[in-house]
DNA sequence: CGCTGTCTTGAGAGTCCTCAACCGTGGTGG
DNA sequence: CCACCACGGTTGAGGACTCTCAAGACAGCG
């Protein structure tokens, strides 16, 4: 493959923003797994080369801190494997994560100038990097793209919304029951879902306390609506129920 | 001018779709006073025949809804006046509003075969509606336009996250005080805002009760931050304080 | 084995919500 | 002309949900 920024047994340290070398595999997008899902399925395969030297890999390590809220936006990412949090900070330190981006997700749509979140790595994240003009080329280039990208902000701003429901108007319960079910979309056929993000990240991603969500958590296992699956994992036991809860139709 | 779906002094009712007959005056869109601000501005003054003739103008009386949450989406709107409040529901009746569009405001980003929300007029409200197939052909044959729409995408991305940001970390006094910060920065020049919307539809925005922004909006009137300047106006007196107490650097 | 960090659980406090009364305005009709 | 009502807004008292503070459990790791 190709750059390591730090290898996977640094410290995890916040508001490290890692830097890399150039990427010389030029074929990496053809093997890429995330592509399917990310906005570079716009590209036909016979402009891959194209896209490929576009791109700079990067690997980010647990906890590492890659975009800093309010520096310049010289910068594009796509997540390739991994889970990333993107995230705003109060003056005070208080924190709210606006979403956790897996594979497949395009990094740097809600930016002007200045990046107006900030981005940390959750586990083992892998990025592709773009160079603001490169990708501005590539958007010239490939109109297909572009619209590939609108779509991209508009699913981003359906979820947004939802999570402004949630955060406006949901119960700690329903707020719980929102987000595992969120989870559980992202691991298809199965009834387990992986939670790679800290009881922490999850609070500030829900609108709560860490002490509410556990408290939450315990009751959803005490009334056998999702147990532990061992790891970071959880299974779902009555996802009907889970559902009617999200959306406030049970107690 | 055109169309009037229903007369002003019509009774205001929630979920009544209007409908318009067919723009004649093809000539509106050199005398839009949103165009400025609008995706609109992508288009040469010379293509302009061609953007007016795939728009029909509707004027929608207040409180009537026009967009209805799941319903499919078959239109794109643009807001040329008045302001528009984007809203989502819970089975329950439980609302949140995701923003209130001025002019200028494209609606419809947010949205795949059916809306993800639901619209309605706040006040008297004039529209530019596109319908789906128009919308994209206009889009294949300006490609600027596609650019412009992907950027009020980013920026209703920022207002989503800093909504976000406000709904689950900042406190009822922070909220009220951002809030009125966000309307002043609509009025250029001025110390005075206008608050168009109803104490529920801002307590909606924000995730109170009416009686909370009620009383906070009591209390910074007694602190002498704000004064009352008239109907649904408000006068700022101390911007600078205010601006401290929405990003929790102050009490 | 003890350290550290994450998670869990408990008790008390606080912010905001709920319920309720009251006020002011505008429209209606006797 | 004014009583009446509807509606939006304000204010108060009490309660509830979630937060804060604190202690303990558990796992990973040097």
């Amino acid at each position: 493959m190709s750059d390591l920024p730090s290898p996977g047994q640094e410290p995890p340290r916040r508001f490290v923003v890692q830097t890399a070398r150039t990427a010389s595999d030029m074929a990496h997008c053809a093997k890429c797994g995330a592509r399917a899902q990310s906005v570079c399925s716009a590209i036909e395969d016979h402009d891959l080369d194209r896209l490929g030297s576009s791109a700079i890999q990067m690997n980010v390590p647990p906890g590492c801190s890659f975009i800093e809220d309010g520096s310049d936006a010289i910068d594009f990412f796509n997540v390739t494997e991994g889970t990333v949090k993107l995230y705003k900070l109060l003056p005070d330190g208080r924190r709210q994560i606006m979403g956790f981006a897996g594979p497949g997700h395009f990094l740097g749509l809600a930016v002007s100038d200045q990046y107006a979140f900030g981005a940390e790595a959750v586990d083992q994240v892998r990025l592709c990097r773009f160079s603001r003009p490169r990708l501005h080329r590539l958007l010239d280039d490939f109109p297909r793209l572009e619209r590939r990208l609108l779509k991209e902000a508009s699913n981003e701003l359906v979820a947004a919304q939802n999570q402004m429901l949630l955060l406006g108007r949901k119960t700690a319960r329903e707020r719980v029951a929102s987000f595992l079910l969120e989870r559980w979309n992202r691991c298809p056929q199965t009834d387990v879902l992986s939670l790679p993000m800290t009881r922490t990240d999850i609070a500030d991603y829900l609108g709560l306390t860490i002490e509410t969500v556990s408290r939450t958590l315990s009751t959803l296992r005490r009334e056998k609506l999702i147990a532990d699956a061992g790891g970071h994992n959880l299974r779902i036991l009555d996802g009907e129920r889970l559902a009617e809860l999200a959306e406030g139709e049970a107690s």
